[in-house]
DNA sequence: TACGGCTGTTAACATACTTGAACTCCTCTC
DNA sequence: GAGAGGAGTTCAAGTATGTTAACAGCCGTA
C-alpha cells in the first residue's frame, strides 16, 4: 500500500512551528517526537481527514501536505474557512467540542501522526512550553479566522486575493517551505475561488490582473512572488495577526 | 459617577452561559461569583475596551450588555468579527497572544468583571469544571467564527442577515434574554452591514424584505421573530456550530 | 425653540462580481 | 491511442450589491 514513512526529520516543521510561538524546551521537543513517531499516518488528495458531524477523538499533528478545513451548505456552495500548512496542528482542543462542526479535506499527499485524546493529554501535561505553545497556536487559528472574515467582508476581489497570498507565504516562512521568493502552492483556482468567496471565473481574472502588474507568477503549482512589498501593499496585509516571533 | 453595581444575581448570565456547555461544580460557581465580585467594571456605548495593539492582561467576563470584536483597515473600512453578549468572556487565553489583533467596542451599557492573569490563572487551577468550560467556550467562538466565515463568504445577503439573527437568537436563549419571541435588539443597520459585510442601504433594503415576508417585527432596538422556523430556513441555519447542549 | 447629529428610509444610477458556456491543454486510464 | 475528466482561460450577458444623495424622525443640548 503505501510506502514506508521515512522517519529523517518529520517532526522538524512541527517543532519549527510552535518555536515560532513558544521556545520549546528539550523534554518538550522529546516528547512532541514519540509522540508523533508512535502515531504515523498518510492521507491521499481529495481525502477527507474528518467529516462535519464526525465525533472526535484524536489530534492530529501535520507533518507534510497541505489541507484545507471547509464548510458546505446543503445546496452545495462550499467555503474553505482555513489552510492547514505543514507544522499546523488539527486544533489541539477541539476534542472539547465532540463532534467536528467541519470538515478537513487534503489538497495533497499528507503525512500526519494521530494522537489520541488520552496520549495528547499525557503530552501536555508532560511539559509546559509544549502546552503553552500548542494553546498559543489555537489562539493563532482564532485570530487567522478572523482575519479571514475582514478579508472578505470588506476587501475587495484583488486585495482579497493578494491578502490570501501574503497569508501563506507568511505562515510558510517559519517552516522553511519558501524557496527564495517561490514556493510549491498545490490550490487549484476552485479552492482560491472557495476560500475567498469569489466565483473560478473571477479569481481567474484577478490573478491575471496580479500577474499583469508583475507582482506574482503562478504556474504548474509553483507560485513565485515578485515583488512581496508591493503585494502586501496592494493587500492591506499586515503580519501582526499571525502573532509570529519575527526572525532576526 | 457610575451608579453603585447591584450584586445580586450579576452572575447568573455567566453561569447560565458555562453551563450550557459543561456542568459546573458547586466550587467552580463560588470560585467564579467571588473572581467576579472582586473586578467590577462599566463601560459607556461607543467605549472601546480593548483596541487592536493593546497589550493584552487581563480577562473580561461580561455580566450585562452588548460589544463587538472589530478590526479596521487602513482607509476606514470596518468588520465586525463578531458580537459579544452577556455571558460570554473576552477570550479565556487570549493574554497567550501578548497584543490585542482587534478592537472591542461596547453598543451598549456594559457591565463586565475584569479579571488579571494572575487572578485567572488561580481559578482555573480552583476547579477542573470551571477550566474545561471556558476552554470550552473558546472553541466555540472559534467554530462561530468559522460560521461567520461561511455566511459572508457564500451566503447572499438575504440569507446572510437572517443567518445573523438565527444566531443571536440562539445564543441569547440560554442566557435568558429571549423574552417569548422577542428580545433587545441594540444594533444599528450601520452595525449589520459591517457584521455581514454589506453597506447599510443594502442591509435597509434586506431588512425590508425580512419583514414584508412577515418573518421579523425590528423597531425601535426590539426584535421578534415571528416565525423561526422559517427564519431559519431562508438562513440555511443549523444550530450545531453553537455546541449548545440542548435544553429538554 | 432651534439646532446638530445620529439613525433609518428611499431613489437613481453605477459596477463588481456571477452565471453559463465554450474551448484548450493536460493527464490519466483503459 | 482514443476518450474522459480536471484545470485554466475567455466571452457575453445578467444581477446582486455598492454609491451617492436627499429627506424624515428622533434626541439631546444650547
Amino acid at each position: 500500500m503505501h510506502p514506508p514513512i521515512l522517519e529523517g526529520n518529520l517532526a522538524q516543521p512541527v517543532i519549527r512551528r510552535l518555536n515560532a510561538l513558544r521556545q520549546l524546551s528539550e523534554r518538550g521537543i522529546a516528547l512532541l517526537q514519540q509522540a508523533i513517531q508512535e502515531g504515523l499516518h498518510r492521507a491521499r488528495p481529495g481525502e477527507d481527514l474528518a467529516t462535519e458531524g464526525d465525533p472526535v477523538e484524536s489530534v492530529r499533528i501535520i507533518l507534510s501536505g497541505w489541507l484545507c478545513r471547509y464548510k458546505t451548505l446543503p445546496d452545495g456552495r462550499r467555503q474553505i474557512v482555513n489552510f492547514i500548512l505543514p507544522g499546523d496542528s488539527c486544533d489541539a482542543c477541539v476534542y472539547l467540542l465532540s463532534v467536528m462542526d467541519h470538515s478537513i479535506g487534503a489538497l495533497t499527499p499528507v503525512t500526519y501522526a494521530d494522537i489520541k485524546r488520552p496520549a495528547f493529554e499525557q503530552l501536555l501535561a508532560g511539559d509546559r512550553s509544549l502546552e503553552e505553545a500548542l494553546w498559543c497556536e489555537t489562539m493563532v487559528n482564532s485570530a487567522i479566522q478572523r482575519e479571514w472574515t475582514v478579508n472578505i467582508g470588506r476587501r475587495v476581489a484583488l486585495e482579497r486575493v493578494a491578502h490570501l497570498l501574503c497569508e501563506l507565504h507568511e505562515r510558510l516562512l517559519p517552516v522553511g517551505m519558501i524557496d527564495g521568493d517561490s514556493c510549491l502552492f498545490p490550490v487549484t483556482q476552485m479552492d482560491l475561488a472557495d476560500a475567498t468567496g469569489l466565483s473560478v471565473v473571477h479569481v481567474n481574472r484577478t490573478l491575471q490582473e496580479l500577474r499583469g502588474a508583475g507582482l506574482i507568477v503562478l504556474r504548474d503549482r509553483m507560485l513565485t512572488i515578485n515583488d512581496l512589498k508591493l503585494l502586501k501593499d496592494t493587500a492591506l496585509f499586515s503580519a501582526d495577526y499571525l502573532h509570529t516571533k519575527r526572525r532576526g
